[in-house]
RNA sequence: GCCCCUGUCGUCUAGUCCGGUCUAGGACAUCGCCCUUUCAAGGCGGCAACACGGGUUCAAAUCCCGUCGGGGGCGCCA
């Protein structure tokens, strides 16, 4: 049986590296009908929270991302980390180290500055007896190092395939600090072990301490799980991603608009690819075709583009109901909202979705787009105002055009149309002289679906009521207004 | 500096394990055209890559060696 586990340490939001490790972990234990487990390596207490251990878990939650056990908080097994420290401790295979970081520190720099290579120089390994406790006797803390054998440890990485490292590059690494806690390598086994990992999938970033823990599993006379070390994220200048390259926390998207099959689909195509054709693909589709060996070796860049054409993708594709429940909370929050809208005023309201969702990236614009449709707090775009709104002959064709519209019965889009263009063509002038201005009128932007169409879902009286050169100007932005 | 990982269009990738079907396929981005009342969407088309050098072979993106480039790690952080 797999068992997988993500062991995220809550020192942050969730990172969008991190959200992607956690998901190609789910779709394996998913795939293989195993178990995927959630720890949170909060050893770290100084800069571990609670409050960040909850904004990981509602991360998870809205990639979808559900765990089968844990929460398992490492804070709460402390004490097992020391047991496990000190029979290693007993059986040899570690040993006490008194040494002060500082005092470290001042070696390593002597060593570096005569072009050295610093490695912990095994110091406190050879302390006598009476040394030792003549070290405890002047109140020294101590610190247990794990003591590296000589040799090389070698692994076969599912992705990588087979990684060789000699020991000589392993320092004698600190199992526990001289405060008791114990440090990642030996929580995560002794958890690992625990939990009965099989397959540890993390970040290349830590291909290096790979053989640092699988000396420690056979000091526990253990068989260390399989491992597979997913390539990094990067950003444009190909550096491991990062705040520099801008907002990296994951619920950062879901607040832009992003949807989160969308962000699914994203983090998984980076270093896979679930199937021959770009699209969406479903999260069934994604756990069928998963395995860990079809995972390419390189580091993907970061690309929103990507992710915004996803995201656009699947909002063009999912039908009005569905994507009302996500379009709801935005819009209570916006005062958008009407109840009439998912009851009376559904089919409108569809048709008024349809129409808008062919092009909108995000969540947040297509929100925005459907704004002057539900409510007159608009503003008008004031290089529209500027573009469409001050040709000369508008105040006086204006009103013959709002005239003719209003003696239609029906408002319908291609009665709108035929009078509009029979009330161009009676003046002389361009259709699109009225269509560009309407557009600007009645929404305030430049950009819409078709106009006809526009004005029908608009209602006759909002779409007459708009038609007023003097009331646009009061709905310039304010600080346009004093500029003129 | 040392160790480890990695190198196909600007980007994500297919192909690499099991050499020939690859004059290297798709998608995003970009450019042009069509459609058109705007913007999208859609349709059509263009630009664009096997890092380099040696081998092995009848044949190499695919196998071997080297060079160069990129990344990561070298904490009493995780």
């Amino acid at each position: 049986m797999v068992r997988v586990r993500f062991a995220p340490s809550p020192t942050g939001y969730l990172h969008v590296g991190a959200a992607r490790t956690a998901l190609f972990n789910w779709l394996f234990a998913r795939h293989e009908k195993g178990i995927f487990i959630l720890r949170i390596e909060d050893t770290d207490i100084a800069r571990s929270s609670e409050e960040m251990s909850q904004v990981i878990l509602e991360g998870l939650q809205w990639l979808g991302l559900d765990w089968d056990e844990g929460p398992i908080y490492q804070s709460t097994r402390i004490s097992l980390y020391q047991e496990k420290a000190e029979w290693l401790l007993a059986q040899g295979l570690a040993y006490e180290c008194f040494c002060q970081p500082e005092e470290i520190e001042i070696r390593r720099r002597e060593i570096e500055s005569r072009g050295g290579v610093w490695k912990y120089d095994r110091r406190c390994f050879y302390l006598s007896p009476e040394e030792k406790k003549k070290m405890k006797d002047k109140g020294r803390k101590r610190a247990i190092r794990f003591l590296v054998p000589p040799g090389r440890t070698q692994f076969k990485d599912l992705i990588h395939g087979l990684i060789s490292v000699d020991h000589r590059q392993i320092e004698d690494f600190v199992l526990l600090r001289s405060d008791g806690l114990p440090t990642y390598h030996l929580s995560v086994v002794v958890d690992d072990l625990d939990s009965g990992i099989t397959h540890v999938i993390r970040g290349d970033d830590h291909i290096s301490n790979t053989p640092k823990q699988i000396l420690l599993y056979e000091a526990f006379g253990a068989r260390p799980p399989q491992f597979a070390h997913l390539p990094l994220i990067l950003g444009p200048d190909r550096k491991k991603l990062s705040k520099r390259h801008g907002v990296t926390s994951l619920l950062h998207y879901r607040d832009q608009g992003i949807l989160p099959l969308a962000m699914f689909n994203f983090l998984a195509q980076m270093s896979w690819s679930p199937g021959p054709e770009e699209r969406i693909y479903s999260i069934e589709e994604m756990i069928k075709n998963f395995s860990l060996n079809r995972i390419s070796k390189n580091s993907p860049i970061f690309d929103l583009n990507k992710l915004e054409w996803l995201n656009s993708r699947l909002i063009k594709e999912m039908k009005a109901e569905e994507l009302l429940p996500w379009l709801k909370p935005e819009m209570i929050k916006r005062g958008l909202w009407h109840p009439s809208l998912e009851k009376e005023r559904l089919d409108w309201f569809r048709r008024l979705l349809d129409l808008n969702k062919v092009r909108s990236r995000n969540l947040i614009d297509l929100i925005e787009a459907l704004r002057p449709f539900l409510t007159d707090d608009y503003e008008i775009d004031p290089v529209g105002y500027e573009k469409y709104l001050k040709n000369d002959k508008l105040p006086q064709l204006l009103p013959r055009l709002k005239e003719d519209l209003a003696q239609l019965n029906n408002f319908e889009a291609s009665s709108l149309e035929k009078v509009l263009r029979q009330r161009a063509s009676a003046e002389g002038v361009e259709a699109s002289l009225f269509i560009h201005a309407l557009r600007v009128l009645t929404l305030g932007r430049t950009v819409s679906p078709g106009i006809f169409e526009v004005l029908e879902l608009l209602g006759k009286e909002t779409a007459l009521r708009r038609m007023d050169l003097e009331a646009a100007l009061k709905r310039l932005p304010q600080n346009q207004v004093g500029s003129e």
